[in-house]
RNA sequence: GCGCCAAUAGCUCAGCUGGAUAGAGCAACGGCCUUCUAAGCCGUAGGUCGCAGGUUCGAAUCCUGCUUGGCGCACCA
């Protein structure tokens, strides 16, 4: 925005620099325009003299002066320019220029902050994957949030994104808690039955049991066959699942079953491809891959003696999948246990000639619950877990989203319940939403007080003088650049501390100032800020899928 | 033993990919409501950016080596 035509006035500048022989092109593209960390810098600054400098072994300050004098020759946005420090050449926009930032904000509404810099990239972002075992727990509302996020932010500049959920409904796991099923359904006749003994302890398995002996009663307890065990608590698991994702507001656009590999005969044609490069041998009867020879240690097993595939192996197909689907960008969202099985599956891209940097995983780390000041420990067998649905009944959908993308990813994640619950009103989350409301409030209030809602297009901005107004203006100019670089680097913490910043850039605003006052001219003027600052809020907080609310 | 992630204020964490004097929120202390929502604001205090080297005009940021914590290292996913 008001950054862009710096940046766009600076490269002139250089431009006519390397015409007049002042310099050489060899800092092009090198040096930046950024905003100053302290106040006294300028509102911008660029570090062009010392990097040309570095380049061409001079005096810093000497081209400074150089490039002072040509910035110099510009009339319509710098007030001065000034050399500072070691060779930081500092840039004072005339004060007027601030406001009109708000024109694109008036003018593009809802779509002010959205881009193109994704130039209709086809991306999936695959994210949750989590088998039908259990109901999502804290590390899965985590994960979906994130991808999400990921998802959204990405769609918002200019991707073409879809969101895909791969599950896998057969497999060991399953088939314990088929077994775990048919337990505790035997139980509850009050007939015998043997509990696995890594069988899944959850109370869900004890509805789902209850729910068959409604319909059916004890018609089932002959039934050997496991499948149908299986099929009943799948569904139902499943069914508790895309609740839980619907009411975080998550929803996909399409789902990938492993099965599909094995059918269309996928997973066949990935090792008959990797025989054919001599990637693969068998040993002790089983199929290995040379992983070892994509700078792994060792090699691993693809299909067990069993003649079962191990996870590796449908995990590739998959891959390839996405690839021959025309994916340019595959996002994988996972927590930092499945580190393991990633170079696994980059050596199975590279082993079949795909281009592995297109695949990106984006890995975060564990989320740590507190309760009482206590770690929780979290297991899914063992079914002391705490599930989304819980925490979305103490915290609700808003906080909990918030809390979720306040952290980068790396980051270990705290959420401390007696904190979200008990402090709900020292939450963060509330802090943004009511900057929001605080903005609604006044437009109803000025509405009450007979003051029309202005139109930017007539209204005089020059009142804006104030040291907050500015900033809030600065603030806002900055939302459209902050939104594609949190795209492109998968950041979604980012619009959380924008967000963040914004609303105590307005906060400080509405306790030194009135809006609505005698002074028509003043009050039309700050109208016109105040809503800017909310369309702002309120795409920022759409962005992350919290609401905006309109009254607290 | 090997790999990945982290280490910044008392606590929880940012730090825009190498910039100038280190940032926020909680917690602590002191102020601000007859005026558009006090779920808010203003001020004070709080730091050897884990340790040691290196790279250069310049390092919390990049490289190497250590220390501590978390997660992994299956013919489980």
């Amino acid at each position: 925005m008001i950054r862009s035509q710096v940046k766009t006035l600076v490269d002139q500048c250089f431009q006519q620099g390397v015409e007049q022989g002042l310099w050489s092109d060899a800092a092009a593209n090198l040096y930046n325009v950024e905003v100053p960390r302290h106040g006294g810098q300028g509102d911008f600054s660029t570090n062009f003299a010392m990097v040309l400098a570095g380049k061409e072994k001079r005096n810093p300050r000497e081209i400074a002066g150089q490039l002072v004098d040509l910035l110099n020759q510009d009339e319509d946005l710098l007030d001065k320019v000034e050399i500072a420090g070691p060779g930081f050449v500092n840039l004072f926009l005339k004060p007027s220029v601030w406001s009109t930032v708000l024109a694109p904000i008036s003018e593009q509404g809802r779509a002010f902050g959205l881009s193109d810099v994704g130039k209709g990239k086809k991306v999936m972002v695959e994210f949750v994957s989590a088998n039908p075992t259990g109901p999502l727990s804290v590390g899965h509302g985590r994960n979906a949030i994130l991808g999400d996020t990921i998802a959204r932010l990405l769609k918002a500049t200019g991707h073409d994104v879809t969101r895909e959920y791969y599950f896998n409904d057969a497999g060991r796991q399953m088939r314990v808690l088929a077994d775990s099923l048919k337990a505790r359904y035997l139980e509850k006749l009050g007939l015998e039955n043997e509990f696995p003994e890594d069988g899944y302890q959850g109370g869900y398995i004890n509805e789902i049991a209850q729910g068959m002996i409604n319909e059916a009663g004890d018609s089932f307890k002959d039934v050997e066959d496991q499948t149908l065990f299986r099929k009943r608590a799948q569904d139902a698991i499943f069914a508790d699942i895309d609740t839980t994702l619907k009411r975080i507001g998550i929803a996909f656009d399409s789902y990938y079953n492993e099965h599909t590999l094995y059918e269309e005969g996928m997973i066949e044609d990935v090792v008959a491809e990797l025989r054919k490069k001599d990637l693969v041998y068998e040993q002790d009867e089983a199929t290995w891959f040379k992983t070892s020879e994509f700078g792994m240690e060792q090699d691993r097993v693809i299909i067990k003696n069993t003649g079962e595939p191990t996870y590796r192996l449908p995990d590739i197909a998959y891959h390839r999948e996405k690839f021959r689907r025309g994916f340019d960008w595959m996002i994988n969202v996972f927590g930092a246990d499945h580190i393991a099985t990633v170079p696994d599956v980059l050596a199975g891209i590279e082993a079949l000639g795909l281009d592995k940097s297109k695949v990106h995983v984006v890995l975060y780390q564990f989320v740590t619950l507190l309760r009482d000041g206590k770690q929780v420990k979290m297991s899914t067998r063992k079914a002391t877990f705490v599930t989304v649905d819980e925490l979305v009944d103490e915290v609700g959908v808003d906080a909990l989203r918030f809390f979720f993308l306040m952290r980068k990813p790396d980051s270990q994640l705290e959420f401390d319940l007696e904190l979200a619950t008990a402090q709900s009103q020292e939450n963060p989350v509330y802090y943004v939403q009511y900057a929001h409301a605080r903005l609604c409030s006044i437009e109803r209030m000025a509405i009450e007080k007979g003051v029309a809602l202005p139109v930017l297009a007539e209204t005089d901005l020059s009142p804006l003088q104030e040291e907050e107004e500015y900033q809030l203006l600065k603030t806002l100019a900055s939302y459209p650049a902050l939104v594609a670089d949190a795209a492109t680097d998968l950041a979604p913490h980012r619009i959380i501390f924008f967000l963040m910043e914004l609303s105590g850039n307005f906060h400080s605003f509405y306790n030194k100032h009135k809006v609505v006052t005698e002074d028509q001219q003043l009050t039309v003027a700050r109208l016109c800020l105040c809503q800017g600052v909310k369309a702002v809020l309120a795409n920022g907080l759409d962005l992350v899928g919290v609401a905006a609310p309109e009254k607290m």
